[in-house]
RNA sequence: GCGCCCAUAGCUCAGCCGGAUAGAGCAUCGGAUUUCUAAUCCGACGGUCGGAGGUUCGAGUCCUCCUGGGCGCGCCA
């Protein structure tokens, strides 16, 4: 575990949610009731079922070729919910539906209130997780593709570690591949040194695309990049030298895109690092029997899974060179031998999904038991459907991305207020600007393309990072003009149907945060962030707080205080951040 | 040729292990403000879940086939 959640955990009171709770009750009735386990509680897929609901009746009816209601009927006595609900009920084809009572509502708020960890609970078992996320290559431009991988890769690494587990976030950069014969046959021959003292990346940019295009018509340039290739490879110092001096090039301007994005490594493990371990992984997998040469190079054959069995994955190129295959492979190796990795994420796109098979299906018989998983995503598509690209039919630069939310956000603020002062309204642009952008990525599905809108992203209705910052804004307003400090009431009242139905949603943070990693959908959360900020601007119209007279006045500080925690942690989880005013 | 991913309202998208009458937002239309940020709320309209079979008490979800789109498939990463 690290530092971070062992202090979260050794200072929190244990928290059960409603759901937690209800499991447990159910299995006690079911082996009261002589049945085996079966079901699940989950919340109502409806308002007008309760709160909560089980298929328990369903699934053991099935089974046992009875009839699912008079099953419910047997298993309602058995069920000592009385604490938490009023009396079960049977519903449709034998559903048992829960109604929690408003007092235990109130009073697992009340608890949540003591609780920094809003209820969320620690994994049973934690995990030592290696997460891959990210990854951009040397000497090319960080562009609007790197979205996707470096968000989503950070959310499930800032939940993970919430849940206790030992995160260890690994840049895997891009550092060797054969991009660099040509960026030093430019270097070499096309290097603009006034450039590259101007705008290092640019000019570093600009000598590999021309490179690459003359690769294209002139044969003696493609052999010539193949030659600064070997030459790289070989070990010759002057262009271990040039390689050197692009990589820390490169890194810069990395770094000053993680700083905007605030986002965070742990190791940054690039693909030369592996370099000296390539040997003995092509000899290991040889001496096992399970790479064989073919055709000159040494291959993996998969031909018992009939996917794989025409698709074999390389090792070592026929002319005794290593590929990312290798690299890879020796990843894997040191993730778990070096780093005592038990689970390894790789954030990428989706058409990397046979490469990763290949490498982990090798690990596995290597004789790997650690949980290996590739998690995919979509491409971001522009407003015409295809992949977003500059007019010329470039990749768009991440950081005119950045930039332009930033600046689009800065009107929206100078309209809606514009007597803040010049420092504040740019501090809060930026917030809004970057929280559209990663937002509007979260909450979608990851598998998804989606559509590239600055003016949804941007919209303060909807299902946007600027509809759940206004309601935290909101509420730091109300706090604000209160001019008291917020202490927690002993107990809370809740008679308004809006704030009944706020506080349930408060509940259920503790539920959703972990279901994000089953598979590893964020949108999941942020759905749930939605419906709570929505519930809150429902009971902030039906509820006046201040002028409201005891006991309805504490209970609804309470409600803000604790939706504005909620609102907060959750869009941290998230990677993003909260303004105090906009 | 083979393989993987995707297809849900006019538009953008949710719908994890199969569960009740498939949900939001945008757009459109109609309401709500002497009130803590109306940057909001409430309501209406809107669907053969790409098509056809199958599995079962129950299928948007699982299986088979088909259509349409994206991506990938031995020496780039």
């Amino acid at each position: 575990m690290t530092r971070f959640s062992r202090l979260l955990s050794s200072s929190h009171s244990f928290m059960e949610t409603f759901q937690t709770l209800l499991t447990r009750e159910l299995s006690r009735a079911l082996a009261a009731s002589g049945l085996p386990a079966a079901g699940e509680v989950v919340p109502a897929t409806d308002a007008r079922f309760g709160d909560y609901q089980t298929n328990a009746a369903l699934v053991l009816a099935k089974q046992r070729g009875e009839n699912p209601r008079s099953l419910a009927q047997k298993i309602i006595p058995h069920l000592a919910v009385g604490e938490w609900c009023e009396p079960p009920t049977i519903a449709g084809a034998g559903f048992i539906n829960f109604t929690l009572k408003p007092a235990a509502v109130a009073a697992q708020t009340a608890r949540l209130l003591q609780d920094e960890r809003l209820g969320v609970p620690l994994a049973e078992t934690p995990h030592r997780i290696v997460i891959d996320f990210g990854s951009p290559n040397v000497a090319k431009p960080m562009h609007i593709g790197h979205i996707r991988s470096t968000v989503l890769g950070d959310a499930l690494a800032r939940i993970a570690q919430f849940l206790g587990h030992d995160v260890i976030r690994d840049n895997h950069i891009g550092d060797w591949g054969t991009q660099f014969g040509m960026v030093i046959y430019g270097w070499k021959n096309l290097l603009d040194r006034a450039a590259l003292v101007r705008d290092p990346i640019g000019e570093l940019v600009r000598i590999y695309k021309t490179a690459h295009d003359l690769t294209k018509s002139d044969s003696a340039v493609r052999d010539a990049c193949r030659n600064e290739l070997v030459r790289l490879q070989a070990g010759d110092e002057e262009n271990l030298h040039i390689w050197n001096e692009c990589v820390a090039l490169s890194l810069q301007e990395f770094e000053a895109a993680y700083r905007i994005l605030d986002i965070h490594y742990d190791i940054q493990r690039g693909e030369s690092f592996y370099n000296d371990r390539l040997p003995a992984v092509v000899d290991r997998l040889l001496k096992s029997g399970l790479a064989e040469i073919s055709e000159g190079a040494v291959c993996v054959f998969f031909r018992d899974i009939p996917e794989l069995a025409e698709r074999p994955c390389i090792v070592r190129k026929s002319d005794g060179g290593f590929n990312y295959a290798t690299t890879d492979v020796a990843t894997i190796d040191y993730r778990i031998r070096d780093l005592g990795a038990d689970t390894v994420w790789v954030v990428t796109g989706a058409p990397q999904l046979l490469h990763f098979r290949q490498i982990f299906e090798i690990a596995r018989r290597e004789g790997y038991t650690a949980d290996f998983r590739h998690i995919t995503h979509g491409s971001i598509l522009g407003e015409d459907r295809k992949l977003m690209k500059t007019r010329s039919g470039d990749n768009v630069p991440l950081r005119e991305v950045l930039d332009e939310a930033v600046v689009r956000a800065r009107k929206i603020v100078e309209q809606k207020n514009p007597d803040l002062d010049e420092a504040e309204k740019n501090a809060i642009a930026q917030t809004i600007g970057l929280a559209a952008v990663k937002y509007a990525d979260l909450s979608q599905y990851r598998m998804t393309d989606y559509i590239f809108s600055w003016d949804r992203m941007l919209s303060f209705q909807g299902n946007t990072a600027p509809y759940l910052q206004n309601a935290y804004v909101r509420i730091r307003s109300i706090f604000r003009k209160a001019g008291e400090e917020f202490s927690a009431p002993n107990e809370l009242t809740l008679a308004e149907p809006a704030e009944l139905n706020l506080a349930k949603r408060l509940t259920q943070f503790a539920e959703t945060v972990p279901q994000v990693l089953n598979d590893f959908r964020p949108n999941i959360l942020t759905n749930y962030l939605f419906e709570l900020a929505n519930a809150f601007h429902a009971f902030y119209e039906a509820c006046p707080v201040l002028k409201s007279t005891e006991p309805a006045r504490a209970t609804r500080l309470a409600l803000c205080e604790l939706t504005a925690r909620v609102l907060q942690r959750g869009l941290d989880l998230l990677g993003i951040k909260v303004p105090e005013k906009m």
